[in-house]
DNA sequence: TAGATTGTTAATCGATTAACAATC
DNA sequence: TAGATTGTTAATCGATTAACAATC
């Protein structure tokens, strides 16, 4: 029997763990507390030590967690205890700020091996250290290449048939910069970046 | 008294709401109802009906909401029925990407007013229809126009002094890129776009 | 030892869902 | 009228918090 699944809401808490930590870390701090990391991150105590409990006993009573330890343990838990490939699709502006800020995508577990556009203007041109690829030849790197993850950074209205063609290459988990939500099969894993849906959601308060 | 506020949890979907409304318009559908909303955003039509009854009635029995008005009535309740100024800061790779592309932010009910950086190359220099501006006179020009709202496009290490500038100059509500916790006074709205907590998110199901 | 902090239980709190009368 | 869909109530479900024994 399987045991019951982690609520999703407790995975979603746990890179903002792992952030944290790396920052007591780069101050210099080897332990920490709930008390600590709750304060930091403006949640309770208890809510950061019933979240740990779900994976396992990290922790020393009078003492707190091991930084150091605690960190490979939220990456093992999360999987990003080793190196994952990472493709990009769109060249535009804001492909390539990402491109050429993924010093920020590697230090935190990931590796952009590939940038993606169907203009022909674009394509074969270089952002940073990679050259632009020809869309068409994207299904077959994905595949041969084994790229499990994607970020989406093309129009809204090419979104969704992205999307179908990264799914049926074998992508797995996709981040969408595109503000429409996506129809993808179950099983695979979808996130958004609206930076307008904070913004609004923000105006409600003024 | 005043009544019970809106737990923010339904706030943060309104943004969403929106959204699906504005793709249903731009189909030519003038009705939608729960079910379809709710269908497009992953959401059960119950919920949908739910948040929509902490404002007020906004369909008829038997046929659903007019898109049009309800559009409208989201967007009084979020506060975006007007125009809302917006400032960003940091003019690097991101910066750049997000004037760019301030139609978005146009089309969505705000107002893209100025870019700084504190630079020396940078400022001066236009990018899209703006000039980049001398952090220095940032607090004069938030406070004599007014803005309540700034997005920090600047490194992480510079973020937390930029927020306690801004805080000071007036600034309600900040949308930050930057992959730390900020540290604003009560009252003072913060969200965050750091796109390696949703990789990571998305890894824990690989 | 005394002080501190964990991991866990039970209680509380809040959000989602199901169901249905009202009514267009 | 018959069919559809809302707004709302009550029930269910799930998440957070408080508290404390265990123990470093």
């Amino acid at each position: 029997m399987r045991s019951k699944a982690v609520p999703d809401i407790v995975i979603s808490r746990l890179p903002l763990y792992l952030r944290t930590l790396s920052h007591l870390a780069a101050e210099g701090k080897t332990i920490t507390s709930s008390q600590e990391l709750g304060q930091r991150l403006g949640l309770s105590s208890a809510q950061i030590r019933k979240d740990l409990s779900h994976f396992g006993e990290f922790g020393k009573q009078g003492t707190g967690y091991d930084i150091e330890f605690l960190q490979q343990q939220l990456k093992k838990i999360l999987k990003v205890d080793r190196r994952r490939d990472v493709c990009l699709i769109g060249a535009g502006d804001l492909g390539h700020a990402i491109v050429l800020h993924h010093e920020m995508l590697e230090e935190r577990g990931f590796h952009l091996v590939a940038v993606f556009d169907h203009n022909p203007r674009k394509i074969g041109k270089t952002i940073g250290h990679l050259e632009v690829i020809d869309s068409e030849a994207m299904p077959t790197i994905i595949r041969d290449q084994g790229i499990q993850i994607a970020i989406i950074a093309v129009p809204a209205r090419s979104a969704q048939s992205v999307a179908d063609t990264l799914v049926e290459a074998g992508i797995r988990a996709i981040l969408s910069y595109a503000p429409i939500t996506l129809n993808v099969p179950e099983g695979v894993q979808v996130q958004y970046i609206d930076p307008v849906i904070h913004l609004q959601h923000m105006t409600y308060y003024l």
